[in-house]
DNA sequence: CTCACTTTCTGGAATGAATCAAGACACCGG
DNA sequence: CCGGTGTCTTGATTCATTCCAGAAAGTGAG
């Protein structure tokens, strides 16, 4: 394995090995911003071919430990993925599709992590999820439940 | 069914019937803030005796659809379920144990709502989990991830 | 009180997201 | 090239939650 290209040497920067399904999950993650774990290896299968979905499982567990990934779970949803790391961001979440984009945060990093009242807790990091519906789903009158699409929708990159 | 507890109040005031099941799940909720499915099933079944785990995500659904409970769910957590409604309040999240604890919202309602950036969305509830280390965990040293304890923990009641 | 309608619970089954585990295979440094 | 060790394959399993047909219970009207 020879030189490489940039995700290589995002891996090799992390102390992982290189392969081909590592590589393939972080151009995954990296294309689609958000993506749940069923689409990561359809995705995977087109460009590698045949990987195991325990490995993807694995992959997404090494990467997120590494800090590469992040992921995310809102409630009632899938795991979900996404490159964007290292920042202060949050996510607003459609409830009717299911769609999520990123939000900057509004206040800062230090104000974000002071609650009101910690009880007693040692805060390291503060999660805001904003709930309510995308445009698409106001527009079609959608009001059911998440639908929990696992296609990649293009409204999930406005960011 | 003649007169009757503050619960059975409830449950008629938001048109439901009035079920020895329900009456027992709505106590358990009551009686253990941020409780989980299992626990609740267990708390249940002492009080009423046998009754099918089936009825009891039954009677969850019903009760959170009616606004008589809220349901959560911390990213890697299972459904948690908590008696207090209706206000504003957010939670911290023990990353070692799984406890959680209420917290005060900081900002008021409707700045609470204000993303810096939408997204487009319309937004109508910002959910927002503090993520850190209770004071049990902290003396005890213990960074392991979370054990998602199913018993009810004292401390889970510091508000 | 009885009865009938409708809801709720029982008991069995199913789903799907994620994880466990043994061993074959691949990466990569010496 | 080789060997050590990590990674992926393949088969299996777990578990939280939901589906479903039918029996049982709640309750309002008569």
């Amino acid at each position: 394995m020879i030189g490489g290209s940039e995700l290589e040497r995002l891996l090799r920067g992390a102390a992982l090995r290189v392969t081909r399904p590592r590589v393939a999950v972080l151009a995954a993650v990296r294309d689609h911003p958000h993506i749940d774990t069923e689409s990561i290896i359809g995705v995977v299968r087109e460009r590698v071919g045949a990987v195991s979905h325990q490995a993807v499982y694995d992959v997404l567990r090494v990467l997120t430990t590494a800090g590469l990934v992040r992921r995310i779970q809102p409630a009632g949803s899938v795991a979900r993925y996404e490159a964007r790391v290292g920042d202060n961001h949050h996510h607003v979440v459609c409830r009717s599709c299911g769609a999520i984009a990123d939000v900057d945060c509004a206040v800062g990093f230090a104000p974000c992590l002071t609650a009101a009242d910690d009880a007693g807790y040692t805060i390291d990091e503060a999660e805001v999820v904003y709930w309510g519906q995308c445009t698409d789903c106001a527009r079609q009158g959608r009001t059911g439940p998440a639908a929990e699409q696992r296609t990649v929708h293009s409204h999930e990159q406005p960011t």
